[in-house]
Order: structure tokens, then C-alpha cells, then sequence
DNA sequence: AACAGTTTAAAACGCATGTTTGAAAAGTCA
DNA sequence: TGACTTTTCAAACATGCGTTTTAAACTGTT
């Protein structure tokens, strides 16, 4: 009763999902090897079965646990940013900052593009309860503007345009390396992607924009624009 | 004795790429085993060494096997188009098609995305290879649309966002399939979202070339550079 | 038919891995 | 302290894997 509860006992499991979050992260669950693990964790090989019944247990666990980190530290606050253009700024930077910032454990969201890669029930749970939520904010702000009518596929294949061109740095990321060794992901540097992100899109969604009240029942042709303005 | 009439020779080689390719693509390098490989090829354990000399040498031979399908059944040609927007569009188009049809062995992009995402010396042979012509093409593209000068780090960035919102449609497919169920990917959507992809960078890039290639922060002028209609 | 070179076949080897076990250690509470 | 539970540990187990080995089957040539 003179001992403080729940200090060094509760370290092990902590130990072992930060562990096996780098090892899952670094070589797919398969390749990953519990030795590898509890070595990192300097824990015993019996733990993970003990703690988490076997590999699979521990591999969902840590999914959780990414998640639950990832919304501590990057909380989306779906109001930031005054007008929708700044909204936008800001949730582009936020996405970046989220899968590239080395700051803190920095294989969350290297486990996330594995998931969406090679898609396990891990995906499903993610997609109903992280993934959802957010690609709705960042719909919201593409129809804010676009000022297209609510349910227009535009905005999903927008927003969807938007994703793509932040997660490109995140699962195309060794061919960046090697293709344009200039290229760095300091803060700085992602804060200029973020710029260079938002400005391309915005244009290109404000392009839409102009196009929307025009004609309810617009002809879209792919070929030389006219210019505008 | 009394075994069924045999293979057309030699052609053991090329069931073994095929078997692997599918196998390699679905489960990754280390998750396949060499035993589901040789099962669907209908072979012996031993051919896969016999051929190859060991498995790490089966996947480099599947990755140059893709690496050849690909290109004789998606050339690049990077004249098609007369105009710079069609050129935009061709190229959208068929990089879609290309990691998206289902025509043919459907597994060489899933392949290059595992690469992608945890490189092997068989990525730095694809960029050398394929990809750093490939990404000039669609800077080039850009260069042309945007009037940006040759070397400006914003061809770079505005390529990668182009090509990030193709990509997205391979790497992150398995979220899209669970959040849009409604989109699907036949030929048809392919061609819809080539333009829709098409449509967004253009405006995009578009806006680039009206603003003068000044300064990176803020004020734009309307220069007197009005190039043509 | 007989030979030599190449390809396929079946079985086994060695090793790494996930998991289990049984007991020791640490912690908890009377 | 002493009974009881929780956690850690070292060792062993069982299995699946890549690889090797040895021989048989097939090919083409003389």
C-alpha cells in the first residue's frame, strides 16, 4: 500500500504498442516479427500473447492507439479559418502536417496507407471513425466554395482532387526522394506544400465557382477554356 | 510413368511470373509464399529456385516482367494531343487507365504502389527507368500551360498535384470503395474522372499562367502579358 | 537405342516464427 | 507477514517457410 500503483506495470503494454506501432509501420504486419517487438520494448516474448491473446490482438490494439493519438495531437476543428478559403488553408496544412511531421511517433499514418493499401477490418473501423468525419469536412468547405447544390458529385470528386494531391506526398514519398532529392519535409517545407496546395486548388475550384450560376445545365468540354474575366 | 501429357515446355517460366505477379501484388514480398505461387502456376516448389535461383530473384524478374507488359500495352506517346490542355488530357487519361483497367494482368500497379510504399532496389530501377521520363512528360505539360519558366519549382509542384489526383484513385482505393460505394470503375468512370481531373488542374494551371511570375507572396497583377485567346 | 543436357518431381533439411508452458518475481491487500 | 493475483521470464513446442538434394522425365542428337 506504501508503493505508487500502476507505474512501472502499465509502462510494459505502453512499451509494447510504441514498439510494435515502428516495427508494423516499418515492415507490414506480416513481416514484422514479435522478437523484433519485445526487443524494442525490452519485454519478454510471452508478453504479447499475455497482454494482447496474439499478434493480431496486438496489431488492432495499436491501430486504436494511433488513433487515439493522432486526434489528441491534431484535433480537426472543422471552424478554423474565417472564410472558406481560408478553411481550406488551414485543413490542407493540418492533413500535411498530420502524415508527414516527424514530431512526434512518427508511424501512424505510414500503418494508415498501409491499411489503405492492403485493407484489413483495421480499415473499417478507421473509415467509419475517423476517415468519414473528416472527408466531410473537407465536402463542406469544397461546396462553401463552389456553391454547388449540396449533393453534386463535383464536390466529392473535388474534394477527393484536394486528398489526393496532400496524400501524394505521403504514399508516393520515396519516389519524391528520389525523383527530386531537393524536395524536404521540415515544417517549413510543408507549410509552403500546403500553400502551393491550397492555391492551386482554390483556383481551381473558384474557377467553378464562376461557372455555377451561369447555366443550372452547363455544357462541360474539356477543350481550350475560353479565358475569363 | 503414367503421368497426363505434359506442358507446352518453357512455358513454365512465364506461369511462374504470372502466379507470382498476382501473388506478390496481393500479399507483398514477404507474406507470399513460394508454395501459393507454385500452387497457382501449377509447378514444383523446386522451379521457382531452379529458374530463378531464390525468391528474391523471382520478384525482380516479375517486376521487369511488369515493367515490359505495361509499357507495350500503355506506350507514352507525348505528342498525342494537339493543344497543351489535350495533351493534359491524354495523359490524365491513360496514367488512369493504366493503374486502374481491369483488362488486363491488373496486378502491376498494385505492385509498383507496394514499391512505392516500401522501397526495394526494384524501385530505384522503375524511377530511373520509367518514371522520371514519365513525370517530364506531364512537367513539360505544365511548363506549356502555366508559361512558367523551364526550370520554376512550381512545374514541380503543380505535376505532383496532378499526378496525386490519379494516384489517389490507386493508393487510397480501398477508402474510397468503402466512402463512395457509388463510384465505381469501369471504363466509362475512368474517362469521367480523367476529365474531371482534367477540368480541375487546367483551371488551376490556368490561373498560374494569368498571374506573373513575379513574387511567391501575395499581390497579384494583371500584367500586360496576355498571351493569346 | 543410347547418350547428354535440360527441366520437373518428391522428399527432406535447417531455420525462424507465433505460441504455449510452468515457474519465478513482483505487486496487492488482509 | 502471508495468502492471493498479476506480471515477467526462460525454455520449449509446433508449424510453415525458403532452400537443397537426388532422382526421374523429357528433349534433341547421333
Amino acid at each position: 500500500m506504501a508503493v505508487p500503483p500502476h507505474h512501472p506495470p502499465a509502462a510494459t503494454e505502453n512499451r509494447l504498442l510504441e514498439s510494435a506501432g515502428e516495427v508494423f509501420a516499418e515492415k507490414g504486419f506480416r513481416a514484422a516479427t514479435i522478437r523484433d517487438i519485445i526487443r524494442r520494448a525490452k519485454a519478454n516474448v510471452a508478453a504479447v500473447n499475455y497482454h494482447y491473446g496474439d499478434k493480431q490482438g496486438l496489431y488492432t490494439a495499436v491501430f486504436r492507439y494511433a488513433r487515439k493519438c493522432c486526434e489528441e495531437q491534431f484535433p480537426v476543428d472543422a471552424d478554423a479559418g474565417s472564410t472558406p478559403l481560408e478553411q481550406l488553408h488551414v485543413f490542407v496544412r493540418s492533413l500535411l502536417r498530420r502524415i508527414l511531421d516527424h514530431g512526434r511517433p512518427a508511424w501512424h499514418w505510414q500503418l494508415m496507407a498501409r491499411e489503405m493499401m492492403e485493407p484489413s477490418a483495421a480499415l473499417d473501423e478507421m473509415v467509419e471513425q475517423s476517415i468519414r468525419r473528416e472527408f466531410a469536412i473537407i465536402a463542406g468547405i469544397v461546396e462553401n466554395i463552389t456553391r454547388l447544390p449540396p449533393h453534386d458529385p463535383r464536390i466529392r470528386l473535388c474534394a477527393s482532387s484536394v486528398i489526393g494531391q496532400v496524400l501524394f506526398y505521403r504514399h508516393a514519398q520515396a519516389v519524391v526522394h528520389r525523383l527530386h532529392p531537393e524536395q524536404e519535409f521540415a515544417r517549413k517545407d510543408l507549410d509552403a506544400l500546403a500553400i502551393h496546395i491550397t492555391d492551386f486548388s482554390a483556383a481551381a475550384l473558384e474557377a467553378i465557382a464562376k461557372r455555377q450560376p451561369a447555366k443550372p445545365n452547363g455544357r462541360r468540354r474539356n477543350g481550350p477554356r475560353e479565358k475569363n474575366a
